[in-house]
DNA sequence: TATAATGTGTAAGTTACTTAACTATTAACA
DNA sequence: TGTTAATAGTTAAGTAACTTACACATTATA
């Protein structure tokens, strides 16, 4: 026996509850990054991005453009500043020289984990505050969004 | 007896999970909404956003600014385009003549009224295969992160 | 080996944002 | 009550980050 389909008015609410839950929590924490990366870093929530995605792994200008949904010449043009300021590197992949690989410098790790470290502070503050049923659910619930909304694609 | 307090172990590992999921979840179904709105309306995922706020009941320019992390002549300009374009109007309340209150058209309302239909199309394709417990668990999670992250401030 | 495809970068233009300064209206208060 | 301060919104000017179109280098393909 399978589990029972949802009804569509469940799935409607879930829809509703989606759209009053994700975007403004999404834009709370993006905006505390913001004052963190902006204030005390000076670079952009984009930039930010990159640098985290290239330490994930992401080491190519059109990886980086699908999974941030943004142009090529746009991740190369940020990616410029952040060579400028010695936070990245490029360098020409030796197995195909066409790629450039990207590589966070010690000072882009530094800054990396200087913002984390902030964001961690900020969002322990919240999180601590739930009971741990709470949190198991929260935990759950990420990997079903992931699964239903990031893993299908890309 | 309280609930025993989550272990930093675990809070650091649900921050882990909420980068590695709220942020794509977020940017792809952005991505979905912005196809819509910028393909079949030529409106931006912004003005998208001020629409939807507005017929929540959030008609002024300095809410909307607050809530969307922009500043007050940034609404105000993207105001205007909804507003020549017939999706909005502007007229000054009577109990104090500062304020603006803005109001979807009936058009306005129509354009909402279809983004998000071909929305709810897309999210149902996805949600409708969760089976009933997880989609339980989603529910509760929103409540959850929107206590957390939202409802504190603002 | 010529041609197509791929990965990236450059250039030019557009758009959406910012801050500063302004108008109109209301509140505070001496 | 008249003057000053505060608030809501807009306008203006400048900037930053994006876009498309094109160019270049390298690799795959026929």
């Amino acid at each position: 026996m399978v589990l029972e389909a949802t009804s569509q008015e469940a799935l409607q609410q879930a829809i509703d509850h989606f759209w009053e839950t994700i975007p403004p929590t999404w834009n709370n924490v993006r905006s505390h990054v913001r004052s963190i990366a902006t204030e005390k870093f000076d670079i952009s929530v984009e930039q930010f991005h990159i640098l985290r995605h290239v330490r994930k792994g992401m080491t190519s200008v059109s990886d980086l453009a699908t999974i941030r949904q943004i142009s090529r010449p746009a991740i190369s043009q940020a990616v410029n500043v952040l060579v400028e300021r010695g936070l990245l590197t490029r360098h020409h992949s030796t197995d195909d020289r066409r790629f450039v690989e990207l590589k966070l410098t010690q000072s882009g790790d530094d800054l990396l984990n200087a913002v984390f470290a902030e964001n961690r502070t900020w969002m322990m503050e919240r999180l601590s505050e739930l009971p741990s049923n709470e949190m198991t659910c929260l935990m759950n619930a990420m990997e079903v969004l992931k699964k239903t909304f990031v893993d299908p694609e890309s």
